[in-house]
DNA sequence: CTTGAGTAAATTGTCGACAATAAATAGTGT
DNA sequence: ACACTATTTATTGTCGACAATTTACTCAAG
């Protein structure tokens, strides 16, 4: 997994509030008062402000000029959007990690697959979860396009976690995805990029629906 | 056109820093400094350090810990791998489009197309390229997803046209797009997702090649 | 001449105070 | 009691100063 190392009191801020936020310790749509935070972080309001600037450009939080800064309110709307988005991106991921990434990469990912399934076998839901977002992880990582990194790894996949969390929809689906994950590898190994991207494109419209459906109860 | 005002003078700063940035007056590399900004433009640099928060979120500019902000440094590949992302966004936004589009809104698309189409038949390659711009932007709006439309028009835009200035590849190949973009509205007005997205996908997909083999010489 | 440690200069990070704006409250007239 | 205005209060925006860090420079040793 990717470090992302805190250096200025800023970053560090940072990091801990994207945390809370995305984990639903601060709920949506909440007011993030300036004075507030700096008292309880014990940091001026420089720093306050610096971070609450990084967490509007992940879209975690929205800003007023003079009136504040609020946790993005979610809707099941915005999910849904934001599932469209993935799967274009994602899509596209796909069929670039079959064009560029490396032969061992494409090894390590089957290793990755099996191992997580004969760990989702045992039932850990918690590992479930974490494979998947490994899985995608990788198959972004192997697009080697660094702007598509980019916009998944430090935006999307945060706002995404963030809408699943507070609309506690965390982790549904484990055990047919890892089939939908195992095609994909294949496509992506046999260099077939047109079918790597529809896969990936399915698969996410899946958890997609799903989510719809869960949502509509 | 979407109107953005300023209010606080950060936005000021912000919005014309994000302009010369990007049509090259402040040029590709060169360091962002802080007392150097607060001369130039007689504010505090807390002011500064507000709007260069917001460049970086625009992908703008780059910064690190303790030493400073440089504009992104550009390049061929950069901006290739920018046009994957276009196209894969893009692809969905025009089959968005075809699925969320008002009759009225595909109207306006149809006259707006032939307006530009005699504009650009007299030569004007400033209307050329505005046309495009506006062509896009039009269909972006259309899919009436939030999320991308956020990406697009306050992300992705920006660093597209700044790489193609930078690069000295402004408006090119305008003669042979009308006709690709009269036929992804037809599709859009047919209601055909499918046939909507393939046509808008190979539309940017024939930009970045162009792009490409100008960049070889 | 090159390499390295050590020092000096310049730049960024952080702070607390003040100014400007928006929200909440109190007061007045009808 | 209601609507509207004036005042107060709280919050954000901006500023200049200081601290921490990086970069540039000096100088001595190999």
């Amino acid at each position: 997994m990717l470090v992302e190392q805190a250096i200025t009191s800023a970053d560090k801020l940072f990091l801990q509030l994207r945390n809370d936020i995305v984990e639903g310790v601060i709920p949506a749509g909440q007011k993030l008062s300036e004075i507030e935070l700096s008292t309880t972080y014990q940091v001026s309001r420089a720093v306050i402000r610096e971070g609450i600037n990084r967490l509007e450009s992940c879209h975690l939080v929205e800003r007023r000029a003079n009136v504040g800064a609020r946790v993005v309110a979610l809707s099941a709307t915005g999910l849904v959007e934001l599932y469209d988005v993935r799967e274009s991106l994602e899509g596209m991921a796909a069929r670039l990690a079959a064009r560029h990434m490396a032969n061992d990469e494409i090894d390590e990912l089957f290793a990755l697959l099996t191992e997580h399934h004969s760990t989702a076998k045992s039932g850990e839901t918690y590992y479930q979860e974490a494979g998947d977002v490994d899985f995608h992880y990788r198959i972004v990582l192997g697009s080697k396009n660094q702007q598509l990194i980019q916009f998944l790894v430090n935006g999307i996949y945060h706002l995404v976690r963030m809408y699943r969390v507070q609309l506690g929809m965390a982790g549904p689906r484990v055990s047919t995805a890892y089939d939908e994950h195992l095609q994909i590898v294949k496509a992506i190994s046999n260099r077939d990029e047109e079918l790597a991207e529809i896969l990936m494109r399915r698969h996410i419209l899946y958890s997609r629906n799903n989510i719809q459906t869960k949502l509509s109860d």
